[in-house]
DNA sequence: ATGAACTATAAACTTAGGTTTATAGCAATA
DNA sequence: TATTGCTATAAACCTAAGTTTATAGTTCAT
């Protein structure tokens, strides 16, 4: 029987966040109840569930995306479902890209390769 | 002797947004002049170097950081620039761990193997 | 030489992703 | 039983990264 502050300790996640992202559809109902003082009362796996939306939310999926994948009510076909998870992919290998050659190019200022760092 | 909308099409940076770059001293100087009416007049490598911002503005450094390291106003001796830099690789690194993970996580959904997706 | 197109600045506005504050009802313990 | 602590909601607030608007001067094509 978790309540919110657990949460919060095991998922390193504030208070006021799990608040805003249940505000936000990003958890589903399966995951937390409320108890007869309208407490959230919270299930086992809600940790690792937050512990995904987590690494999904820090580059590349926005509240509202990843709320549409998880919300059954907001009704997206299955279809579209997979259609969105592939999109995702494809943006995730785009970073992937972009990352590798800011990298490079980071390297290339430590070792004094880049022009940029001369100039300013 | 480019006006500020040839380096708009050139880079596919808006115009508001090239002034609001300059004004968080994210155009070094040597790159950006006045004429007599007082419009901007950039030198070539502009294009080249607001390439190389974007990259890095896109998923790892704040404009906040990244004009620190190109002001040269703001005085930061190239020991503490070197270590930023550094930094930021690994940030950059972390960055693309967390990637992995999350691009395995969304081809699980696809084939079917993520709990995730059958809870919601 | 005039209207459309381009440039300038300052200031207000926008959006995402939260955080803080105000107010109030439960809970746990000394 | 009282005070400290946890929970709740609604609404205001905040920051980053731009974008839009209002106002005004410049330039180019006809």
């Amino acid at each position: 029987m978790m309540k919110i502050n657990d949460v919060s300790k095991l998922t390193g996640l504030p208070i006021s966040t799990l608040r805003f992202y249940e505000r936000k559809n990003l958890i589903p109902d399966v995951f937390v109840q409320r108890d007869a003082n309208n407490y959230r009362i919270y299930s086992e796996e809600i940790v690792e569930y937050l512990n995904d939306v987590k690494a999904l939310l820090s580059v590349e999926f926005s509240i509202e995306e990843l709320s549409l994948l998880v919300n059954p009510q907001l009704h997206l076909s299955s279809e579209e479902k997979k259609k969105m998870v592939e999109q995702k992919i494809k943006e995730i290998e785009d970073i992937q890209k972009q990352l590798r050659k800011s990298k490079k190019f980071l390297e290339d200022i430590l070792v004094g390769k880049a022009n940029f760092q001369t100039k300013c």
